[in-house]
DNA sequence: AATAGAAGTGTATATATTACATTTAAAATA
DNA sequence: TATTTTAAATGTAATATATACACTTCTATT
């Protein structure tokens, strides 16, 4: 039973994470790049990858990658595209499975980080990647802005706490245009699904912005009833 | 330089094909389906599939057997999501890439699909099918509805003279649901993409209906200005 | 008390979407 | 040749959504 597929061929199956973070302060879109320490490529950029066991699926190998990376779990994880053109590592014939995944650049421990190589890359001044990495950047970086404009997502690239004016950089920055701050205000908090703390933000001025936080039980029940998260503005 | 990821394990590599027929007198939606020829799961109902070989990529090996299978090229087809799980086919681990195509039923001639072993079923009443595969089809489903809506794909399905009539039968077998008959026309002509010919189709009426193409060339043009397909009605 | 700087707010206009019923064309029939 | 039958074709008013746009508020600092 085992050897009837045995006339086909085998092949290395990789899994390649394009890991999204967003810088507050800078208003800024990461990506989380290594530096490869090993051939091929060595000391070249690349996304984190590795390859794909005997005994994992495909997301499980994606889960363990980000996870050995980071250290961190329970990350907002999603299968992307496979990438299977014959030549496409020079190392061998390599099929490779593409996630994107949305981190809070505050959770990822520096210390960890730089352990393993990583470093946090604003995505307006990418270095070249190994193989076709940048293909998978720019077509995560597409998804990306197609899914915050129709699923609450872009909330996992923000701290619990976070302020309007903040979650309309994020928008700005992943849509690479100003957005109108009232239209922006008027159609996310229509939605009702930020609860206003107690609390204000009080690095960026003087007046202090309210912290908001994201409702995910309300949503999940407005969902259910139909309901289509959707911030998209002018 | 061929050994650097020998430690890695090899796996097999599958395609499978979720093939979109439209059956303009049946008003229904189909999907050309395999008597499975092989074990494991010989006689069982199956996407068209086939291993992934040495020498080709994942696209390839994908036309490839809708080739096979049609004795068609040029068709629509898009790579749609790769199903990882370690024991998805009990015969042995085989990751699978699937791609969703999609063909006017009128373009395969049933002399070669009957030779291939292919049947069209209608998707509202769909047989068991092997494995994982009615996973795919769902998504497939799901992916298809959101294309239709923002990308002109629609026509795949339809010959290249089709009535307003046919095309809104198709969105509605689609959708699963009716759609405003005046809406759907304003919003269809409205974005100029249709060219009325000086024929008619003469079969389901007395009055006859005109017939339409679709202007690819137009199309481009528009997208490359920013224009988006929209055919979102109530 | 005045200043400075970012946060917060509302309305009028334009555009898009929806709901809805009658007329037209032409073949078939009386 | 007048009438019937059947599906194709058509327009408008009401509602909802999206857009454009500028001033006030708050509070730490001087």
């Amino acid at each position: 039973m085992t050897h009837i597929y045995s006339k086909y061929p085998k092949h290395y199956l990789a899994v390649d994470c394009i890991i999204f973070g967003y810088d507050i302060a800078e208003k800024e879109l990461k990506l989380l790049l290594i530096k490869r320490s090993f051939e091929p490529a060595l000391g070249q950029w690349s996304l984190a990858g590795g390859f794909v066991q005997e005994n994992e699926s495909l997301d499980d190998a994606a889960c363990r990658v980000l996870c050995t990376l980071t250290g961190l779990s329970d990350l907002y994880m999603e299968q992307l595209y496979t990438y299977g053109e014959v030549n496409r590592d020079p190392g061998a014939r390599v099929i490779s499975t593409a996630y994107f995944a949305l981190i809070g650049i505050h959770e990822l421990d520096p210390e960890i980080r730089r352990k393993n190589g990583a470093h946090w890359r604003s995505i307006s001044n990418l270095p070249d990647l190994i193989f076709d990495h940048r293909v998978m950047v720019d077509r995560a970086l597409k998804e990306l802005v197609e899914k915050v404009k129709v699923y609450p997502v872009g909330f996992e690239l923000l701290p619990e706490k976070f302020t309007l004016v903040q979650l309309q950089n994020l928008y700005e920055a992943i849509y690479l245009r100003q957005v109108d701050k009232r239209n922006f205000r008027k159609k996310i908090l229509s939605m009702e699904l930020l609860d206003k703390q107690d609390e204000k933000e009080r690095e960026t001025s003087k007046k202090g912005a309210w912290y908001y936080r994201f409702n995910l039980e309300k949503y999940k029940e407005l969902a259910r009833n139909g309901f289509f998260f959707n911030l998209t503005v002018s």
